[in-house]
DNA sequence: GGTGAAATGAGTGCGAG
DNA sequence: CTCGCACTCATTTCACC
């Protein structure tokens, strides 16, 4: 059985960029820019994110040693933030989900970093986005019944004076993309 | 060394109840409802998904061949639905990201399906969400410039006949609550 | 359903190309 | 940077409780 065959002929994006990038390529910043491997290395353990080194190895072509020694630099330069089970919030007694829209109040915009680090800690919530446009986040929350919604809702997000107005909305399915994240 | 101490005395949720379930509980589903230790399970599962099976077992005070056992019964019931390396968009050359409202047009709100499908199909697409309110859909999207995001809205959304009109808003930063999914 | 021990298989460090 | 080898450790199966 021939174990170095190059199987990863996978369209991934379009860069268009061979193997490596040219000598003469843009400074860009301190990270390396991971090469053709490293690209495909991302994709299997983003589609598995428990699969095996050595089946990983094998799946871009490189040895496990190798390949163990990439994974671990793409953890360390933060390529990799972590490696999480996706769990059905409904298992979980969150059956309902809605996404929130909140508009802070003009004293509060200078310093959003407090906002977002106090309702990204409580435990229905599982995405704050900082939009451009009217409103100034979208924040994702699950939940176990439209009590707890309407209580999560006035506690946390009216009762706070940064808070302008909130705009809620049910979310009656939500897919997310997984291999590409 | 003590193998077998119980350190998982986490708050979880506040769900009152006590390690396994009464036994005049509601019918429910046919989900056999986790008791605290899956609980457990799923979220060290959902913090770290690499946890070794060994580790995880001694953390939620379980033997390992029990723990397997249990995590395999989560997976096979689809409260775990998979296990996702969590890779930095910008690694992967896409500096953008967007959150784009879409508003369906009447023809199309019989058959919703086919829309998500192919949508969630392109590589740039991270989230759907179908919520309720004045828009449809919100499409979470990561594009490597302002203008593959042009024409992404303009081939993918713009073009479909089925599609009345959208809203594009710029992310400025996304968070995520790792540990709760 | 839970457990411990035994066999299989994988993760990891090191020296060398 | 890449590899192969050797050692250590985890995963998995099974009979039994």
């Amino acid at each position: 059985m021939r174990l170095n065959e190059i199987r990863y002929a996978r369209a991934m994006t379009s860069t268009g960029s061979p193997t490596r990038r040219g000598p003469g390529s843009v400074p860009k910043n301190v990270r390396p820019a991971p090469d053709d491997v490293d690209r495909a290395i991302l994709h299997e353990l983003a589609v598995d994110g428990r699969l095996a080194n050595n089946a990983l190895a094998e799946r871009v072509g490189i040895a496990p040693s190798t390949c163990l020694a990439r994974v671990r630099a793409l953890r360390e330069a933060g390529v990799i933030r972590g490696f999480h089970a996706d769990v059905e919030p409904r298992a979980l007694g969150r059956d309902l989900q809605a996404m929130i829209a909140v508009k802070l109040a003009a004293h509060a915009r200078g310093s959003m970093g407090p906002f977002v680090q106090r309702i990204s800690r409580q435990p229905e919530v599982l995405d704050v986005y900082f939009v451009a446009g009217a409103n100034d986040y979208l924040v994702h929350v699950a939940v176990g019944s439209t009590e707890d919604l309407r209580e999560f809702v006035a506690e946390h997000l009216n009762r706070d004076p940064d808070v302008a107005l909130t705009e809620t909305n049910l979310i009656f399915e939500h897919t997310r993309a997984a291999g590409r994240r």
